[in-house]
RNA sequence: GGCUGAGUGGCAGAGUGGUUAUGCAGCGGCCUGCAAAGCCGUGUACAGCGGUUCGAUUCCGCUCUCAGCCUCCA
């Protein structure tokens, strides 16, 4: 058995995941800033991240899953004065919405979920140990700062150096810094904006110090594993680390892990560019599981193109898997797998999902040639089948019932509509009257519902 | 300007110093009353130019192209 490797941005390599304690994981993922309802990009992290949680608790690891939820920052107050709503009747909204579509896409709750605005006291606690130790100040402006020069190691994680970056490049410098990439610990409040009380006065914190706090509070000062995406890692990865290091003298995180983009056209989604797909909407037209395919179907860390006929292939490959479950008790098998073996060979390499889904079509093709004449054989592979999608959260759900609930066509004709039309076709077929057959199958396909024939048997699915 | 990463067959997408990825689509066959599903077979793929090597798509160098970060962003 191969031991499980993960790709380390700090480090640029993969490296055997070692935990800290023995069959203990602490995995956290900077989760949404909730202002807006979730795009496919969002989707990308919570599906990978729970890919990466279901496995180790597959491999038998005992895990703690923590991912924040970001209930406070610019964009949060300017849409509640835009929509003229308090702002955290605004950021429950979406926090509900977000959970919806974690349902739809098979996502397992995270084990905490932690909000910014219930962790102040953890984060004013910290940036004292900070202006103490002498890693942040107070401007002239009352903000408070942290001073990047004052941590050695700044530019570790990005790989870059202070002097390197164009700072103030495309956005102006904040006279109040000291150097233009100290940033902000706490913002003073402006009137009218939600604010809390600290020895600063009246105010917020910054977006990076929240997660230095929740992390350190929830998992400890040292932990396994940190995730997100790419474009978290410089500034706000870069910041955690300085932040969180700083103040507490210990490793902040042994593992840092970031997922690719969605792409559209070769470009990045993004809200700023304003060229993505909410999951709501993507929903509409495919079901979860299909827009969750889609995710694994790429290595986490490679770009994702988005587009429909990416989606659709998804969908014709997991009619594939559930054509080949279909109709089949599996049998628990008690023998060592080579499909098993294959399949945690290929996710023990970083999770590469996209490899480990190619086991479950060798998988499928065995059954469909086992089937008639090995039953049992067959069901034990369908059981191997299995065995590797639930880490995945794939094929989850009953295969007859996914073949014939495809969504646009459920409302053209209702399932007894369709056995009436099939049990005419039987008489046709019976009196060997090919026509009327014909026709009513070709009707039935008009209407999203194909016919199969297996001897005697005829069973239908929706297209 | 600095720093990342990527360029694979019609499409998507893994991987490898010499041997079949996988899925979708195509073509031929089997099965079927005919279909569908399934099975079998089938594709001179690895951006370009040099180098290392008995041998490179895989290692090294250069070139070209693309994407990302250096502002908020998953």
């Amino acid at each position: 058995m191969t031991a499980l490797k993960i790709f380390n941005t700090l480090t640029r390599q993969k490296e055997t995941f070692r935990p800290i304690e023995e069959g203990k994981v602490g995995l956290y993922v900077c989760g949404m800033t909730v202002y807006d309802f979730c795009h496919i990009g969002h989707a990308r992290v919570m599906v990978v991240f729970d890919v990466v949680s279901r496995y180790f608790k597959y491999l038998g690891y005992d895990i703690k899953y923590v991912r924040n939820i970001t209930d406070i920052d610019d964009k949060i107050i300017a849409r509640s004065i835009e929509a003229n709503e308090d702002f955290t009747a605004l950021t429950q909204r979406f926090i509900d919405e977000m959970h919806r579509d974690e349902v739809a896409l098979n996502v397992q709750r995270p084990d905490l979920e932690p909000l910014a605005t219930e962790s102040i006291n953890n984060i004013i606690k910290m940036i004292k140990s900070l202006i103490e130790k002498q890693h942040a100040y107070v401007g002239p402006n009352g903000d408070v700062y942290y001073s990047v020069e004052s941590f050695d190691n700044y530019g570790q994680l990005s790989g870059r150096q202070l002097d390197d970056m164009n700072a103030g490049e495309r956005v102006e410098v904040d006279v109040n810094k000291r150097n233009p990439f100290d940033f902000v610990l706490w913002k003073s409040a402006k009137p009218n904006e939600p604010s809390w009380t600290s020895p600063w006065g009246e105010g917020r914190p910054g977006w990076h110090i929240e997660c230095s706090a929740m992390a350190t509070c929830c998992l400890g000062n040292h932990f396994d594993i940190h995730g997100g995406g790419m474009d978290l890692q410089f500034p706000h990865h870069e910041n955690e680390i300085a932040q969180s290091e700083a103040a507490t003298g210990e490793r902040y995180v042994n593992t840092w892990m970031h997922n690719g983009f969605v792409r559209i056209d070769d470009e990045k989604m993004s809200k700023s560019l304003g060229n993505f797909f909410t999951v709501r909407d993507v929903l509409k037209q495919y079901r979860g599981e299909e827009i969750r395919f889609f995710v694994l179907s790429s290595h986490y860390r490679s770009p994702l193109n988005y587009s429909n006929e990416q989606l659709n292939e998804s969908r014709s490959a997991l009619e594939r898997l559930y054509t080949a479950l279909r109709n089949i008790e599996p049998i628990e098998n008690d023998q060592s797998s080579d499909y098993i073996r294959r399949f945690e060979e290929a996710m023990n390499d970083d999770f590469n999902s996209a490899k480990a889904i190619s086991v479950l079509f060798e998988c499928a093709n065995e059954i469909n040639k086992l089937r008639a004449a090995e039953p049992k054989q067959a069901a034990k592979v369908a059981s191997d089948l299995l065995t590797m999608a639930q880490p995945l959260g794939l094929l989850g759900q009953n295969a007859d019932e996914f073949l014939k609930s495809a969504m646009w066509s459920n409302d053209s004709i209702s399932n007894k509509d369709i056995n009436i039309a099939m049990s005419k076709r039987l008489a046709a077929k019976e009196s060997k009257d090919w026509v009327l057959a014909d026709q009513i199958r070709d009707q039935l396909k008009e209407q999203g519902v194909i016919l199969e024939d297996s001897g005697k048997e005829t069973t239908w699915r929706r297209a």
